[in-house]
DNA sequence: ATAGAACATTGACATGGATCAAGACTGGGT
DNA sequence: ACCCAGTCTTGATCCATGTCAATGTTCTAT
């Protein structure tokens, strides 16, 4: 019943995609390893992460950006609080979460990042990174290093404009969460986080009524400013009532609309 | 008691100190009414709202930037939800808050903005403003238009990356509200929201003890996720036990380090 | 000076979610 | 195949904060 969400993820996963593609590219061999070479103009995540309507110059320029590719396991961190901040890293492939801590011990997260979205902003304001970006499972990032990319958007106008809009984009979101933080309650918050969740993962081609949670009930709870019993229990709730189905981490979503109206008790739209 | 604040926040206001500048500016009369040719080089909120460190070349690219610096009347707004994105604004006098509303029309105060800071970055993302920005008293502000901005930032690097540092700085104060909203109890909420809004203050040359509110109870809650009726009573609490005087919206701070131990409980720092 | 509106304080009470606790399920490692 | 640690669910209870209501205070306009 679940599968589907899971077997879309297993697709955009990995290599899968790009060797699919149908450009021919130069293939090297290093350490034993065929590789195909790192390039934006060649991913099937350019147009989350880069902007569009570059044309062969500017995709060129853009192309010299991205040198690593590092893999990050399940459990470790791509960067951590306190760390010096020396680039901006888009996500390739998996699912992270960054995390906050107060200096008493207190953690929160921050958010919860997927496929081609941009990890490190809030690093630039004091160069150095103020949260860790944790991945929740096996993940392939894009290593953006900073001082290249403003030398690069100085010259591409295209880039640069994007990188103003992936900022400020963040900034949005984060009236969002507090906006659901400080005025929703917690069967509100669950409702729409969910909608977010598979909204986004609908964008990058999944059903959008299954998906598979790649965080624990403690980490949508911190997200949420909610305890993991609560969580639980809202999801209980929610299957209860008939609005989803949940089996563990697979949530299968019977009426959005329900979830929407929770979000938005008056529905004036 | 509480006057040294006050008189402090009108010298700042207004144009007192940049008719006070030791620098000879050419003046004109337009509509009968005298005024100093406007330039962040002669502005002393420069290093706040711009990089430091420029040039002549530099500071004269940038001065060509802010051509407009309307005021905005307490309780008017500077923008509005929806309104098309076409300028950041640099606050040069007064105090503001910004807040979003959700479609049922519950609002919410996403910050409060005094001289120096930017508003208007969330309008960068789609074009549109997302959020209201509303003066809490009479203020003044520089239209910084944003297709110039991103010009000049092409071509001076500092401010590039300045832009770059505002918006990060952003999402790093975001971080803290989340922070604050998600994990923190009541009056761990005030007193970090008091100890911020005068560090800042200090910053600008405030005392670092006596503060006067330009905004509500119901604001303060709005932004932290408290009823008005809480904030008042932990205003009351924290009297009672010494740590502040309350005079309506004169604040006087008896103990800061005792509202830096409600804010961090165990003190490992 | 006065009236009215906006804002703030305080009390009594209700409640949503936290906390504490017990038990069940799951998956990874040996 | 099994164990163990991590995760999740559910119940019982408590408390911080919301809600409702009454009153007090300050500011503004006339």
């Amino acid at each position: 019943m679940f599968d589907s969400a899971t077997a879309t993820l297993s697709t955009l996963s990995g290599e899968n995609r790009s060797t699919g593609s149908s450009t021919v590219l130069p293939e090297k061999v290093e350490g034993g390893r065929a590789f195909v070479k790192i390039a934006c103009s060649n991913c099937s995540l350019r147009d989350l992460c880069m902007p569009v309507g570059m044309n062969a110059d500017e995709l060129a320029r853009v192309d010299e950006l991205v040198v690593k590719r590092p893999m990050v396991r399940r459990g470790s961190s791509l960067f951590r609080n306190g760390e010096k901040f020396l680039a901006l890293y888009a996500i390739r492939s998996g699912f992270f979460k960054t995390c906050v801590t107060t200096e008493d011990g207190r953690g929160q997260v921050t958010g919860f990042q997927m496929a081609g979205e941009i990890l490190g902003l809030d690093g630039i304001a004091g160069n150095l990174h103020t949260c860790d970006a944790i991945a929740l499972e096996d993940s392939e990032v894009c290593v953006l290093p900073f001082e290249r990319m403003e030398e690069i958007s100085r010259e591409v106008k295209l880039l640069q404009h994007h990188v103003h809009k992936i900022m400020s984009g963040e900034i949005v979101r984060e009236h969002g969460v507090m906006q659901l933080l400080g005025s929703m309650r917690a069967e509100e918050r669950l409702a729409a986080f969910l909608l977010n969740l598979v909204q986004r993962l609908h964008v990058r081609g999944f059903s959008s009524c299954d998906l598979v949670l790649r965080m624990t009930r403690e980490e949508i709870g911190s997200y949420l400013g909610l305890t993991l019993e609560t969580v639980s229990r809202m999801f209980s709730k929610f299957a209860d009532d008939g609005i989803i189905n949940v089996n563990q981490r697979h949530i299968h979503i019977r009426d959005a609309d329900a979830l929407q109206r929770i979000v938005n008790p008056h529905g004036c739209h």
